[in-house]
DNA sequence: GCCGTTACTAAACCGTCGGTCAGAAATTGG
DNA sequence: CCAATTTCTGACCGACGGTTTAGTAACGGC
């Protein structure tokens, strides 16, 4: 007995509540918005969440999990390789011995992954980013990233001490540096209409992180990452109408 | 005659303003709260702002004409060191010539100055990046970077065909990379109580940028890039408690 | 068909907040 | 001290939007 509620409702709501907080941010968005696009009234959302917070909540929570199982996939990835294959070594980056190849692929399929993880939560990431200021999801991006910053810095420490990384940088700002790039890409993901290619973005970060910008005294290994032409960087996703001044209205101040 | 305003009163709002907006958004952001912190009523306000977005406007035209200077002169600066001592070679890269340093004294100086300015602007800054969503702001930093990444990839792509960048990395990620790096660190800023040792940051992010995270080969140059130990990253302004979850009601979904 | 149950609707409810305005307070010139 | 003038106050209005709720209708079981 009883009615069975509209199966795609709950689903229809999620995705439509997705769409009206990259719009809006979380605050600014509205119900009746997110139920008016899925044909429901403003009441029937409360059938389904406690609250817009709610919701919202559930969204950040698959994200999150996602971002654990990422995480520890790459630390006992790792582990494994280096129990396998032994640590890097100063004499490993020099020649582009194997070993460092090693690294490097595992390194490349993981933010590979990441990337992926992050366009398929490009829209709730944006939120998190620059659409919950005073919310109670404020700053959780940065303890997000705070996590990642403090694998990364300890990665790298172990390359400094093994003479693999440069010892004239500080860790953790080549930590916020690699991370940060990733989040920018991840940022910029939010702004484009279709998947552009990932993978290639991948290795292309990772060549700049790893040998920096300039040209290289006939490195090794550059022809190899090479792969065909440099990769286009993807069409922006329409709309965004021109630059928003001066919403001015008149003043009073003498 | 007539009663004369208090002189403090327009700089003391604006100043409650910004604090106000960093701590909950534009949007979020109530008057009452600003002009509560000066100690005047809410209709003060209308005295001396026609709203609150008038007040922000006012603030960030500060911000963008700060840009604008610093953009143009970084222009004017780079063309007039091309013009006295020529374009940058493949070979000074190689050898590191007194070209090669003019021009890496130059960026810093500039990247210097860019820092600084973040620095000042920091918080307007945090309010364009993350705390204007579905305001008329929105997007506004984005067209800022977009102008700084457009001046960065035709740097980097003169760069390239002299031979002096690398070329098996597209430009447009190359200045995306780099202008994202110093976006990064300004947004960080926001999260800092005093002001960390910039000059030092601006010239470890180039070294990084420039030559990347991997150990070189004994290249000339790097002792003296060095300075002293590395930086240390600053203090994180207090407060901030712990990771905000569950904003969770009860639930009515069976 | 009828009944019980539950999804859903429509409208009311109510707190919040931007903006207004009448009057009180302050200051200056006389 | 008075008058003129402007600043500033704080109660008020109205819109907006999240949440609640009374009522409606769809569905399953009999």
């Amino acid at each position: 007995m009883s009615r069975p509620a509209d199966p795609k409702a709950h689903s229809a709501l999620v995705a439509a509540a997705r769409a009206e907080f990259v719009k809006k941010g979380l605050r600014g968005a509205r119900i009746e918005d997110i139920t008016a696009a899925c044909g429901l009234s403003k009441g029937a959302f409360y059938l389904h969440f406690a609250s817009k917070e709610a919701l919202f909540d559930e969204v950040v929570q698959a994200l999150a999990s996602a971002m654990r199982a990422l995480h520890s996939a790459r630390t006992v990835g790792l582990e494994e390789v280096g129990a396998e294959r032994g640590r890097l070594t100063a004499r490993d980056v020099e020649l582009r011995t194997p070993r460092y190849r090693r690294y490097l692929a595992l390194e490349t399929e993981f933010d590979q992954q990441a990337l992926q993880m992050m366009w398929e939560h490009r829209d709730t990431l944006d939120v998190l980013i620059r659409g919950c200021a005073g919310t109670a999801f404020e700053g959780l991006v940065w303890t997000f990233l705070e996590e990642e910053v403090a694998r990364a810095r300890a990665e790298f420490q172990a390359m400094q001490r093994s003479g693999a990384g440069r010892g004239d940088v500080e860790a953790e700002l080549f930590a916020e540096l690699a991370v940060g790039a990733y989040f920018l890409v991840g940022k910029r993901l939010s702004r484009l209409a279709e998947r552009p290619d990932l993978e290639a973005w991948a290795s292309t970060l990772q060549r700049l992180i790893h040998g920096g910008a300039l040209a290289s005294r006939g490195a090794p290994g550059l022809a190899h990452a090479r792969r065909g032409a440099p990769t286009r960087c993807g069409r922006p996703v329409g709309g965004r109408t021109a630059a928003p001044r001066r919403p001015a209205k008149r003043r009073r101040t003498p």
